[in-house]
DNA sequence: CTTGACCTTCCAGTCATTGGAAGCTTTATC
DNA sequence: GATAAAGCTTCCAATGACTGGAAGGTCAAG
């Protein structure tokens, strides 16, 4: 197989699966007489490892650890599983912090007429620093 | 005002009113005789205006076209609203991708024993790509 | 023998910063 | 006035995870 096999064959594109051997993530692959790569079908099956992985929105760092346990056969799965969830820990903070952006900006855009005058509670909150908002308590 | 101190009033550090400069974000500042960066009040206020937008995660982009709104008098609400409300569904469409991945691996590891033993129910997915789900209806 | 579809490497760019190096200027202290 | 520390300047490089392009080698079909 060539990479532009290996690439069908794992849904990762030629381009990728060389980035993906030139920061080590993968092995590097075998070549032929001509220096073209030489895949596998257990290097493919690699490749959908790393895709799903990535799908999960996992770090390229944390996907070696879960291939290296992967190998492993004597690994435990707690160790996945501590993996996983401390990547569970981080979208949910990137999710709480995607929240807050997203409901302050619809309630200022709910606040705001949306018609041809200049006035704007957006613009207002961007200028102050959201410090004041017509629903925090006065001091 | 030098750079050190429209960082202070603003709280954007120095380096990245340099580039903000650099990327044409704000104005170039005035400079002293030696080369010093000068800064008045007003551009602090360009530079807490940019911070907010920031926290809120708009782009550089969308934060050039804010700018432009905010200088603009003769604007009209509804523009500003539209920047914001782009802004809010790509911030919705982020949090539903982010929760897909939470949601997905969340189950996966709650069927994970998380002990000594090697079967793990993670792993399964990602070598499997996640296609059969015990929740699925079987074809 | 040529065309076109592959493959190779290397370099550059993305986005929004952050860090460091090397070299000025200003301010404070002695 | 000398000196040291703090702050300013520019430029270059790195981050993460790709993506694109240029320049050139290789292979199978017509």
């Amino acid at each position: 197989m060539t990479i532009g096999d290996a690439a069908k064959a794992s849904g990762v594109n030629a381009k990728l699966i060389r980035y993906y051997e030139s920061i080590g993530l993968i092995p590097e692959a075998g070549r032929t007489a001509a220096g073209y790569r030489v895949y596998s079908s257990s290097d493919v099956n690699v490749l959908r490892f790393v895709k799903r992985a990535r799908t999960l929105g996992f770090s390229i760092e944390r996907i070696q650890i879960l291939v290296g346990l992967w190998q492993d056969r004597s690994r435990s799965s707690a160790e996945v599983k501590r993996v996983a969830l401390d990547h569970v820990t981080e979208l949910e903070a990137k999710i709480a912090e995607l929240r807050a952006m997203s409901d302050t900006l619809k309630h200022l855009a709910h606040a705001c007429h949306g018609d041809e005058r200049p006035d704007c509670p957006i613009l207002r909150d961007l200028e102050e620093g959201g410090g004041s908002c017509c629903h925090e308590p006065q001091p």
